[in-house]
DNA sequence: AATGAAAGACTTCCTTC
DNA sequence: GAAGGAAGTCTTTCATT
């Protein structure tokens, strides 16, 4: 990922288009003083260069019955490239698993997992997880309520 | 929040605008087999219900320099009202925390942190965390890789 | 690189079914 | 609720500076 050089400009239409991606580009052109067609040229190329990689929108979990969120760590008994790929794999598949990290220390993953209610996470934990190949350990802990979610990346 | 009853077609329109929220009034209804103006109708009242919360333009960390995203667990010494709340609030003004969750079980917060390096990160530990009243132990397990990241919510 | 103007496309509203 | 049509606005490109 070639890191491209960003100007102040730049730095201004991304900290406004993470805020809110519907901006049409005259409204976004005034906030960053530029004429509509600058803008629009910038705004491509972040889209280019994978610097904007996607527009998404935000969606409340609870809206959809998604009550329970969990922070689910899993320890695995080996870390050969083929038990990573297959867990990795089998993460890929599962819906319900929104975020997933590969973490340094214990060579843990790390999953954020949404789901309805906690027959759900139990049926997840040991009907999927717990029988994906080399999985030695899960952990799950429960988000309580969401201090600070989403937040723009700082761009300065 | 009150859950809003969602027929399947609400369903496939906040699949679609998961994935990709540029798409055209014109082109969502055509994927989801509606003419442009019922869709638009219901898209505004889910958005109106607060089902879709918002619309944001992901950007590419490491484009902006941000290559080190750190996961931080932090125990509080007691978990009164006071302390729970200058914590909170002290989270809400760093930029380095993109999320924050109150956790269940020792009543920890867990944080997400993109942060340029390694010598950001121990400032942030040092020179602003451990210093929020009441903070009692930070742990920070470092992402080395995104297996998934902002994969759209399940909705059925 | 930025500006300004023009063509085409999209959004949005209103009426009808 | 959904469809169709009309008006206004935005996007996008291109010639100009």
């Amino acid at each position: 990922m070639a890191t491209r050089k960003l100007d102040s400009i730049d730095a201004r239409i991304l900290s406004h288009l993470q805020r809110n991606a519907k901006l049409t580009n005259l409204e976004l052109a005034e906030l960053v003083n530029l004429s509509p067609s600058p803008c629009l040229a910038r705004v491509k190329a972040l889209e280019r260069d994978g610097v904007i990689s996607r527009y998404t929108a935000l969606v409340n979990p609870a809206s959809l019955g998604l009550n329970v969120n969990v922070f689910i760590r899993v320890r695995l008994e080996k870390q050969s490239r083929e038990i990573l790929a297959s867990f990795e794999h089998a993460i890929g598949l599962r819906e319900e698993v929104l975020d997933c990290y590969l973490m340094s220390g214990e060579a843990d993953y790390l999953l954020r997992v949404v789901v309805p209610d906690v027959a759900s996470l139990e049926k997840l934990t040991i009907d999927h997880l717990s029988r994906i190949p080399g999985v030695a350990n899960i952990q799950s802990s429960f988000a309580l309520k969401e201090v600070k979610i989403h937040s723009p990346l700082p761009v300065r």
